[in-house]
DNA sequence: TTCCTATTTGGCTAAATAGACAAATCTGTC
DNA sequence: GACAGATTTGTCTATTTAGCCAAATAGGAA
């Protein structure tokens, strides 16, 4: 059914990652952890922007941080994500 | 960079499957094809809301449709989309 | 043609999401 | 303790999305 714990949690990933924004974040942390303002630089749009895209990724467990000085650097906990960009990318090559 | 077409296909796609009932219809049409009659009978909301379910996957290239008579049927075009389904299970699991 | 079943679309309202600015918080430095 | 840099959070507005009802469309049967 669709009230299953299964499908709760699968729809609040799929929603962390359907922004353009936070798919590059992911891209990016697969290289290796960023501090915050790093990611800014990237993105180009308002700290405050990019901080609440990563609390949506991190609050789906996708990501995960760590104070260094004042400084907040994230890494990505489960790469396996990055394998769907594979299937969409074939996906893509796919359509008319 | 984020407006690269790989970020813009790939958040429509992830849009589209950040639905439980969406999620749930990709489900059972990686079983076998279903019209639309059987998947509203599975979901339980309004036809009209299936329906409008089913044109988001299709718009997004995950699903296809064909016209037997007057019913239409769906089958799932990319059952690559289900790999993503095992890593955010181990996701799942790995969250205290 | 008319009727019936299956599906889609128009139109509306409620809810969720995105993004900016300003204010608050946190940490190390002077 | 005051100050500066980095990050988060409060608040507001605009946009998008979800879901329902009703109406429209498409095929087949009577």
């Amino acid at each position: 059914m669709i009230t299953d714990t299964k499908y709760v949690y699968m729809t609040q990933v799929m929603k962390a990652m359907a922004h353009p924004a936070r798919l590059f974040i992911v891209d990016l942390l697969n290289e290796r952890e960023h501090c915050v303002c790093e990611l800014q630089e990237q993105i180009g749009s308002d700290m405050s922007t990019v901080s609440r895209h990563l609390a949506v990724l991190r609050n789906a467990g996708i990501i995960d941080s760590r104070k260094e000085n004042n400084q907040v650097f994230y890494r990505l906990l489960c790469p396996c994500v990055l394998e769907f960009y594979r299937c969409v990318a074939d996906m893509d090559h796919k359509r008319s």
